[in-house]
This record gives structure tokens, sequence and C-alpha cells, in this order.
DNA sequence: AGGCTAACATGCAGACTGTTTGTTTTCAAC
DNA sequence: GTTGAAAACAAACAGTCTGCATGTTAGCCT
């Protein structure tokens, strides 16, 4: 009826969206995974053969929404002109794709607690991490250690920015964002 | 043989003690209710006399530990002169307090991702949140909204430069963090 | 001293995770 | 085309965990 590499991108993709909307609605450690399987229209069995646990689909939920920030990102960033603007236009695509709903409890708050706060950033470092610190590098000029320690603190703040626009206002958080970013680059 | 308030208390604090160091060590996921009673010399039906479920015990462990960084900022942080110095003085003993074992962990990994973020945040805002809104409000001048949203962004970097201080380089992620709050409070 | 209540102890029910064993469906070689 | 193998899935199982309900002991109050 279905040749086997359809059927195994049909049964991952069906539990992949269903387990991101429980994910994303109950947190990780409230959803079971009798319920993942009840939502995808699959058995425990046919999970448990395609990811090692659920862990490993929670990472691949993960995976999947980090890469989608980073085509939203790249699509919203047109070809650089000065690094300065380039900054400030990423940090509008950013807060603009964490936006989405359910992303940052995904990215900020239970993937780091499951996966690990490393694990979590080598995914998007992997995905997103150095536009970051190129822009500071090329904006501000010091050595690399600097820059790199620099870049996280100001990638937590954009964390911070997403998650406070998440709940509420957007706005107000998106501009304190938007002064901090200049206050760095300079005027 | 001891008197009830004497029983309460130690018991108390025997499950506070044992969990603090497995939820620091594994994690509270991967921490039972068993393990911490065998730690803690007791058994399940203390408690949960004591505490109304896993979280709540979870709760009370991490608002010890928000006092506890309260305190050490307090003792750490003289008689302020001005503003600027104050907000300085005030990031050194963040960080400073932050550095002890296991505090990112509860206050910044698992906390947000067991309690919710809100609730976290509402615990650190009643117990030292709003000394860097003050510091900031002294420093720049600018309302009330603007002031609020900014020290949040900033109080989401001092939280990443302590995980990063936490694990590897303390002396860089405190380096960025200082040029980052002088460059935020002008020269 | 004697009921009373707080502080514990123990056993139980339901649920969940990961594994194991069994069945069906595709694939590959002949 | 048939057949053996391997992948995809199904279903039952073992072990553990959480929260509760019932039982017991120790302090408290008058």
């Amino acid at each position: 009826m279905a040749t086997n590499p359809e059927r195994t991108e049909a049964t991952r993709l069906a539990l992949l969206d269903a387990s991101h909307a429980l994910f994303i609605g109950r947190g990780y450690a409230a959803t079971s995974t009798p319920e993942i399987c009840a939502a995808a229209g699959v058995t425990r069995g046919a999970l448990y053969h395609h990811y090692a646990d659920k862990r490993a689909l929670f990472l691949a939920v993960l995976e999947r929404e980090a890469i989608a920030v980073r085509d939203a990102i790249e699509a919203a960033t047109p070809a650089a002109v000065t690094p300065r603007q380039a900054l400030l236009k990423g940090a509008d695509a950013y807060l603009a794709a964490m936006a989405e709903r359910g992303r940052t409890r995904l990215l900020l708050v239970d993937g780091p607690a499951v996966l690990g706060a490393a694990q979590v950033e080598a995914i998007d470092a992997a995905q997103a991490g150095s536009s970051l610190y190129d822009g500071l590098k090329a904006a501000l000029g010091r050595d690399a250690a600097f820059t790199s320690a620099l870049a996280a603190l100001l990638s937590a703040a954009f964390d911070r920015a997403a998650l406070d626009q998440a709940r509420g206002d957007a706005a107000a958080a998106r501009k304190a964002m938007r002064w901090l970013v200049e206050r760095v680059v300079g005027e």
C-alpha cells in the first residue's frame, strides 16, 4: 500500500505533530506517551520503534522547531548591510519567530530542563547561534573570548524578551530589547 | 522525647536537606520520593504529611534557596553610594551568590520547568527582584514600563552569566557581564 | 488521667515508562 | 513470482512511581 520510507515518514510526522501539540499545551512532564500515541493514531509500539525513548521524541520535536526558527530568521533578514543594521534586523526577526505559540516553552523552559542546558544550546548553536556572535564581532571588534561571552548574555536577554512578549506586553519587550542592542553596539 | 514543633522542624529540615542534595545532583524529574525519604531517614508518610506533594517540597527547597541568595547579596552590598556603584556591586554579589553549587540548576533550569516561569519569577521578585529595577530607575531615569522591561532583560543576562560561570569560564562571564552593565548605565 | 490531635507508618490503586515477545507488511534476491 | 529476511508495528509484561487511605504512636490540653 505504501513504501517503507513513506510509512516511516508518515508515522514520524504524526508523532511529531501530536507530541508537539501536547508538549506546548501541557508541558513535557505532564504529557504521557499513551496520550501522544492516541492523538497520533499510532500505538506505543510504533513510537518506541522509531524513537529510543520519550526524550528522543522530545529532542526531535525541539530540533524541528529550532530549524523553523532559523529558517524564519533567514527569510526575514535580507542581504546584510552594515553590521549594526544586520544586528537590529536580526533582533526583530528572532523575536518575531519566537512569537509562534508554544515556542518559548519548548526551546527555553522545557528544553533545558529535560535535555540539559548544554544540549539545547548545542542545538540552536548549530542552527542560528553564530549570527549574533558575528554581528557583535563586526560591530565591536573585541577578541573572540569576550565577544563569545557577551553574545551568550545578549542571547539570554533575547530569550527573555521572547518570553515576555509571549505573555503580555510584546511592544514593551521589543522596545527594551531594541534599546539594549543599540546601547551595546553604540550610536 | 521531643516537643511537637521540634519534631516537625527536624523532619522538615531533614527532608529539605536530602531533597536539595538529590535535586541538584540528578534534577527534579529523576529524583523519586522514596529516594528522598531514604536519604532523609524518614518514611514517605512523613513527607506527605508535611508537604502536599512532591512539587510542594520542591517549592520549599526553592524558596529556601532564594532567601539564601537574597541574604548573600544583602550581606555583600554595603550601604549604597551612587546608583551606578550599587548596580555594579550588586552584580558581582549576585554572581558570587549564584556560584554556590547547584543553585543555577534549581533556580534557573528545573524551577521554571516544574513550577512555571511565572511562579519562579514571583519567588525571586519577592526576594531580590526590585533592587535591579531600583538601580536602573535611578541610573537612567526612564519611565516605569521601560525600566521594568529592561530590568527583566538584564536579569536574564545575569542568570545566563551565572549559568556560564557555573560551568567553566567564570572570569569571562563576569567580565562580559560587568562590561554590559557599564555600557547600559553609561560611563 | 483521658480524650484529642498532630505526627508518623504502611499498604493500596492507578498510571506510566521501557522492554520483550509476537504479528504483519514491505523488500531483495533468486 | 516465491521465499527468506528485515523493517514496521502491535500487545502484553515487569518494575517503579505518585498520591491517598487507612492504621498506629506520641505529644498536648484540660
